[in-house]
DNA sequence: TATGAATGAGAATTCATTCAT
DNA sequence: CATGAATGAATTCTCATTCAT
């Protein structure tokens, strides 16, 4: 029937729009912050009357909140095909530490920009958005942790208190991707970045002879 | 003169006047965050008009910054006289390393929930926010490099990229501190945070017996 | 379309709101002057919310400017076409003078009050207005002055400073046009004011038989 | 008895002070115009508290009018000499307008922008200082009308609408005035500008060859 | 359904005036 | 009497949201 089909192309359209005013969202957000950003711009920017963002969203919250869903799916999306190998010794482990770092960078690599909106303007923007976020966070380190864990009880990672070390690991990784952000890395510079960073979590800092020396002789 | 004592008088009354209006500042970023926070709840919290807000300050944005000055004085004030000391092995590092960070959060223990506002809602007020509050992440981690490429060069931290593995430690720091704030530790629990932390930072949590002996070997 | 329609409609809508903004706020100048007016008085004279007002002007300044724009404009139209005629003797370039002003007066006739309103209140409101001010004034003067010098070089005016001649004319001009507010005058003692100040400008008051006599006996 | 002393003291004190406010008041309406001074402006120009102010002068209001009458007072007081002499013929009385304006934009020359000052603001200040600005000015008319009225009746000046011929003086002399602040003339101009204005009041800038044949012929 | 003009509640800011010292 | 810190009423201006077309 006509009837449908033409909902069928109603329906169309309305997405069409919806999508529009996401993308010209996260420009916006992008070039102005979420604070300084106003309903009118959005809808400026997706060359849309101001009504019609208000029938596609209740608020300048959801449009970011939508936009912050779409966002993490995509990440998480990029990190389940990595649950399915564990690794089978540290050299191992820390190959797939490195290519699941890589993977993430790239992934985040084309919204980088506004990856870093919503970690600078998340926490402040309500209690719920923080939560979310770092509930997302939290989704990480569990991953890292559990790795980590796995990695323990085979032997080849040294017992220590997992969760602080995963926790420390996202640390690790968010003050890095602000280092890329702020300095505009080459990529080769973040290829060495992403080994660096890596090779502390694997090593730390620390050197003590007579500790390996034992090791060695046990 | 009686002049001289009179403007004395004046400027004491006026300086109190300020500091309230800090203080309470203070407490109502905590509360409600630095955007969500109106000039007139400031001038309220502080029981004074609305008028006397904005002879001494600005706007709601230039409190806040001088609320962010002397919270980082205070701070790099108390990391000031740990700069004398030098540590002569990897344990001492390690202690001096643990002492710091006790003191560190000691110093901030008592601001705790205004510098996560600092940290939160920092990035999101404006450009000029954002870099102060990454010039003094970025002292602590110059502090943090500074220690190490001298460990480096006496032989007991591991040769390593010392500027990464510096702004990775200050990244598990604010990771840190971050669960710290969301749990509401208790004192052991902090402390047990802080030695985990250091551990993780001095050993990571890989394994190589392989290598170890290749190195021991070697 | 019906998108261009709908355009063309709403358009219209706006003007029709500026337009009311513009005669509203022309009433209420007039009641309370420029300085005791404020933004929510043209408002409520218009009965439309304060926001609208700000979707139309920029402030109370901006308004007002447009009110002396578009009044100016009106009243230099008035003058265009008396540039065509040159008069060919003094009777007639008094007769011109007379018509001049006679119209230049029907013409502010009806806004009149607002015409009093610039006078006396632009000199006040800041540097830029009171120059656009002058610069209208000059060029009435202006167009005094070329119709001045045209007669002196046919030798039906007095030779004189046409530039003070000018200026002097113009302060007949406004001095009487205050007269004719303050009095409230009739129609018939207005033309009599014209009348008159024409004639001063003419003549002047002087009576000099003996001086002329003497030059001429000279 | 010193009480007296004392007294006669305080009061000196005090008046010196209200002089200080005028003078200060003077330069600040000069510098930024009525609308856009602060009392705390004058205050500070006079380097007294805002309180002291209060203790002289109502409010802003009172001082400019108290400035006014100051003024108003010293420019009338120059013009009572003249009011003695009658001229006995045009040239006589061409003669004394031309030095009753010479002393009157001496006697105004030293406080010309203050003039300016009530020139241009007062009319929008309110409706009593407007009035009691035309009163004045009403009062050189009047002094302007008797002279010319005295001048008809003793058949040196010609017949006319002497309260329109009077105004229309009144006004040639406010826009030269206005010239010459404009233009910040040197002394040779400004005598210039006062000899054309007065020519140009006494003469007009008609040229009747009747009438000039007729004053040939007499 | 899309539009954008209109709205008005709410926030920032100013400044004349008071008053404790 | 002089002072200037404090005050808050009054005003400007913004912007999320509505709604008539």
């Amino acid at each position: 029937m006509a009837n449908v089909e033409r909902q069928e192309r109603d329906n169309q359209r309305k997405q069409a729009t919806r999508h529009n005013l996401l993308r010209a969202a996260s420009r916006v957000f992008i070039r102005n912050g979420y604070h300084k950003t106003l309903v009118s711009d959005i809808a400026k920017e997706a060359n849309v009357g101001q009504g019609t963002f208000y029938r596609h969203f209740r608020d300048k919250r959801e449009i970011f909140g939508a936009l912050f869903d779409q966002f993490t799916a995509q990440m998480l999306a990029e990190f389940m095909p990595m649950s399915a190998v564990l690794p089978a010794d540290t050299r191992e482990y820390e190959e797939m530490s490195l290519s699941a770092m890589r993977r993430a960078v790239a992934a985040a690599e084309e919204n980088l920009d506004l990856l870093h909106v919503f970690l600078e303007e998340g926490p402040s923007i309500d209690r719920g958005f923080e939560t979310e976020l770092e509930d997302v966070l939290e989704r990480f380190a569990d991953i890292a942790q559990f790795y980590l864990d796995y990695a323990i009880s085979r032997g080849f990672a040294r017992p220590c208190n997992s969760r602080v070390a995963a926790e420390a690991v996202v640390g690790v990784a968010l003050r890095l991707l602000k280092s890329n952000a702020a300095g505009r890395l080459s990529d080769l510079q973040r290829e060495q970045l992403i080994v660096d960073g890596v090779d502390f979590a694997f090593r730390g800092f620390g050197r003590y002879p007579a500790v390996t020396e034992m090791k060695t002789g046990g």
